[in-house]
RNA sequence: CGGGACGUGGCUCAGCCUGGUAGAGCACUCGCUUGGGGUGCGAGGGGUCGGCAGUUCAAAUCUGCCCGUCCCGACCA
């Protein structure tokens, strides 16, 4: 049992000025945390031990589909070399010199170091499948730590990786961890949504995260009220009502118009008496791309669509297998689209036939196919043109779905009008495929004795955020409570007057008895007003409260519910008993 | 990386514009008081005013550079 009288418990009345998110403030407020620098935090007693509670979660869930091993997080360059990632993980990585000048990182994520234990290890089919797991601090140079621990530069990842021999093993080890991940979270008290998902940097085929809706999160999930469907923005897509086309004027053709100084799809639409939605835009960007040795190009990429939409940049970016765009600088305007900013358009454009080919990429995005007599830019200062229709006045290298869905957009399985809502990404889980087996090496025999590739999944899951995403999904203005699974404690006996000689014994009575029944608890016995002890325990995140006071004398005690804030008065010979019914345990 | 804000006891902030002995509340220590929602009173301790340089008789205050932290942005041409 814990006596608080003797913990470092350092609660603040105040939140720190710079915290923004609830999470942030209540962590620090409540003792949880302390920062050190920017994205970089100490844990003191209550938040390692709510950590160590999420932990031992995970850690009992992934031992049921694998085997826990602990990994370096210091990394010679080598291996990320092999991989190609050395270079393609660009600033996100904090790099380091040994005395000798050999390059080393920290790590960021650790397929590479797992794929080299496997590339050196595994000879046979008879190997696989194998599911390696470890729990380990993760280090990544983030541009821009926010909000407490919810984006920070050194945090705690449940990292699990997977080897197959074939993408039917690969399926089954996918689908073990969307079990697991699901058991984790509800044994968490997460209120979670799984989505599909970009796999972005990863490499990789399906990919699923697992997300909590919150304000405080930086994803944007599209979901269907209706359907099961969600993805993420950068993965979702839509069906769009049907836009009336313009009736043609003259001849049909395109005709070049005067539109001086009309530069911007608002006064292009206001100009012509049209929608947006009847203009084309033209969004010109410089795709940086990187071979394996690391060598950089950039190559120009004009994007054309409905003038009311927007481009998905991590769409674009996996079109054209870039890991960098910046939008193009007027002189790159006049070289690649011979147009000024504010008048670009597709026709007569050259371009390349195929992505992949030299020279300018031309990618009309899904939404203009099939549309006519639109209006865009003439790629001529002060002119645009009218009459434009898709394929007919124009072509492109590819079409392709490029643009943002839309809150109120048709979900694309059912047609129900689609929401979109800020969450906090938890969980992620993916395939690989053979990108690190491939590039590193790894080979096993298969049951004909032929040398083949093992296939790869990998899957993580954010420690703190499972913290941080519970605190953003209950709090009130005093504090925060969390699940009994993760609390620091699960109960709090408050002793109100720690100076009333008989009131202390039936406090430690209480906590006594409920820790013998299982119960994880701390006595609160400081010496303090009544008041700071409540103001403290509403504040620090423990679901339940047992108050010692008054009525003890007449032998019975309260039961608060923090979540709720009710309060039952039970007799202390009742009061495991009542404490395991209020709480649910079986 | 672009833009903005901030940096003064542990925390939240005032003082800076208009240069002249460094302040408040909370927290902390001691004493008394109080004892069911951050008691009340009194007495104390604690600050290189982020750093360096400059201007000045004199810099928390003005100027420059640097460092740190936070926020917004890094798609619409």
């Amino acid at each position: 049992m814990h006596r608080w009288s003797k913990l470092f418990v350092p609660t603040l009345r105040e939140a720190p000025a710079d915290a923004e998110v609830a999470s942030h403030k209540f962590l620090v407020r409540s003792g949880y945390i302390r920062q050190l620098g920017a994205g970089i935090y100490s844990y003191l007693f209550l938040g390692q031990r709510s950590i160590n509670k999420i932990i031992g979660i995970v850690r009992e869930e992934m031992d049921k589909i694998g085997q826990e091993f602990l990994l370096p997080a210091i990394h010679p360059a080598e291996i990320w070399e092999q991989s190609g990632r050395w270079t393609t993980m660009g600033q996100n990585m904090f790099r380091l010199q040994d005395r000798k000048g050999a390059w080393l990182c920290l790590g960021m994520t650790h397929e590479e170091v797992m794929t080299d234990i496997a590339r050196k290890e595994l000879r046979s089919y008879k190997q696989l499948p194998q599911i390696w797991y470890q729990i380990q601090t993760k280090f990544r140079d983030e541009p821009r730590p926010k909000s407490g621990l919810l984006r920070v530069r050194q945090f705690i990842m449940k990292d699990a990786y997977s080897f197959d021999l074939d993408a039917a093993g690969l399926d089954k080890s996918f689908d073990l961890h969307d079990q697991v991940y699901r058991t984790i979270f509800t044994r968490c008290g997460l209120d979670f949504v799984a989505v599909e998902a970009d796999s972005g940097a990863m490499g990789g085929s399906q990919s699923q995260e697992f997300m909590v809706y919150t304000d405080a999160g930086e994803d944007l999930i599209v979901s269907c009220p209706k359907c099961h469907y969600a993805a993420n923005i950068e993965k979702a897509i839509s069906r769009l009502s049907p836009v009336i086309d313009l009736a043609p004027t003259g001849d049909g053709k395109p005709e070049l118009v005067s539109t001086p100084g009309i530069a911007t799809i608002a006064d292009v639409a206001k100009f012509f008496s049209i929608s947006e939605a009847q203009d084309i835009k033209c969004v010109a960007y410089m795709a940086e791309t990187k071979s394996s040795k690391g060598e950089s190009a950039w190559n120009p990429v004009a994007v054309f669509l409905r003038g009311d939409h927007q481009v998905n940049e991590t769409k674009l970016l996996g079109l054209v297998k870039a890991v960098d765009l910046r939008p193009m600088q007027a002189e790159e305007l006049e070289r690649y689209i011979h147009g000024p900013a504010g008048f670009l358009g597709p026709i007569g454009l050259q371009h390349a036939k195929a992505l992949g080919d030299e020279g300018l990429v031309v990618i009309a995005d899904h939404a203009l196919e099939g549309r006519e007599n639109m209006v865009c830019g003439a790629n001529k200062l002060d002119y645009h043109y009218r009459n434009v229709t898709p394929g007919r006045d124009f072509t492109w290298t590819v079409a392709v779905d490029v643009r943002n869905v839309v809150e109120g957009e048709g979900c694309p399985q059912c047609g129900s009008p689609l929401k979109v809502a800020k969450a906090v990404e938890v969980g992620h889980i993916f395939k690989l495929g053979y990108k690190y087996t491939e590039s590193m090496g790894a080979r096993v025999l298969d049951p004909n004795g032929k040398e083949v590739t093992p296939i790869m999944g990998s899957y993580g899951i954010g420690i703190e955020r499972i913290l941080t995403s519970a605190i953003e999904q209950s709090h009130d203005a005093n504090g925060f409570w969390l699940p009994r699974s993760i609390a620091p404690f699960e109960v709090v006996v408050t002793i109100t007057n720690a100076t009333d000689a008989n009131l202390v014994p039936i406090g430690e009575r209480i906590a006594k008895d409920l820790e013998a029944a299982g119960f994880d608890v701390l006595l609160d016995d400081r010496d303090e007003r009544a008041g700071v002890k409540f103001k403290d325990a509403d504040l620090v995140g423990i679901p339940y409260r047992i108050n010692v006071g008054k009525k003890a004398a007449e032998g019975r005690v309260e039961l608060v519910t923090r979540s709720t804030a009710t309060s039952e008065d039970v007799a202390i010979a009742d009061v495991v008993t009542a404490l395991r019914n209020t709480a649910g345990v079986a």
